[in-house]
DNA sequence: AACCCGGGGAG
DNA sequence: CTCCCAGGGTT
């Protein structure tokens, strides 16, 4: 199909089903945008919004998060998943603070200069908080491109340098109409051509699709994924850990922390308790308090 | 390029 | 039970 044609339907698709989102609002400032698409990095809408709510009540600006102790924003964080990414999100925005006069600059260069922004966040801010043109290309964009142009169930592991070309042809050259085309390629991807069962009835270029077209051939890259396991893994230690740590109101003893992992992974292995407590004070969600207690940052 | 990093809900 | 999710940083 014509990358017009795509744009076209979709972007009128999403001037009718897009959901009412709390970061779409035209009040939401850029910083808002920001904690949202950070909190969205691998956690799903539903779970994000309550979180957001909270987090942009409290901390309105990155000043205000600048300040916050960090123990209390890994709280706030809560259970939304990888706390490095709120970590991230406060030296963040010190370094807006620090180095922008607390604003959030414009920019995708700048913006991924900054702690805990990568393309994608920093090609979504441009999009989404500023209105101007950027390649926004989440896995919901990857997949929507992959199915409409290139006939394939999903997309590869590893986004791709024809990827981003692909992408960036179809993307309109103005401002306006290219963020949109971002916020609804992304809405057509997690509402109706999801990964694993597509609502095709319900979309609007399934007539166009080459996936369809092509009878729905299977993932080609099936074999290459990695299934992430989850149980007895350094994963569940650590988030383990740090729910022990965001409830407790004072440090916690090891003892207790070793008889929690201990319940997880079957048996006692003190070297292994000692490794991951390690690495969560290596990567500062975890600080020493005496000699046997372990408890959040200050 | 490969690997690591959480957690919950849908199917 | 498996799979998926508005990715980023490190080596």
């Amino acid at each position: 199909m014509t990358s017009a044609a795509l744009v076209a339907r979709t972007t009128a698709w999403f001037d009718l089903h897009a959901r009412a989102l709390p970061w779409r609002e035209p009040a939401c400032t850029p910083w808002g945008v920001l904690v949202s698409e950070v909190m969205l990095q691998q956690t799903p809408v539903v779970r994000v919004e309550p979180r957001w709510r909270d987090w942009l009540t409290r901390w309105p600006t990155p000043a205000a998060l600048a300040e916050a102790p960090t123990g209390e924003v890994l709280r706030a964080w809560g259970g939304l998943g990888y706390p490095r990414r709120a970590l991230r999100l406060q030296e963040c925005a010190r370094a807006v603070v620090a180095e922008h006069d607390g604003v959030l600059p414009r920019g995708e260069e700048a913006l991924r200069a900054l702690p805990g922004i990568g393309a994608y966040t920093a090609a979504a801010v441009t999009a989404f908080a500023h209105g101007r043109r950027s390649v926004v290309l989440d896995t919901n964009v990857r997949r929507v491109l992959g199915r409409t142009l290139r006939a394939e169930a999903l997309p590869s592991p590893h986004l791709t340098v024809a990827e981003t070309r692909a992408a960036d042809a179809v993307a309109p050259a103005d401002d306006a109409e290219a963020a949109r085309w971002a916020a609804a390629s992304m809405e057509l991807g997690a509402l109706v051509c999801t990964a694993r069962s597509p609502r095709c009835d319900a979309c609007p270029v399934a007539d166009l699709c080459a996936w369809r077209a092509a009878g729905y051939p299977a993932d080609a890259h099936a074999a290459r994924r990695r299934v992430q396991g989850w149980a007895g893994t350094d994963r569940q230690l650590r988030g383990a850990t740090m729910r022990l740590l965001r409830e407790a109101h004072a440090p916690v003893a090891r003892t207790d922390i070793e008889a929690r992992l201990t319940a997880l992974i079957g048996d006692f292995d003190p070297v292994r308790v000692d490794a991951v407590l390690a690495g969560l004070v290596t990567d500062g969600l975890a600080v020493a308090a005496g000699p046997d207690h372990l408890g959040l940052p200050a």
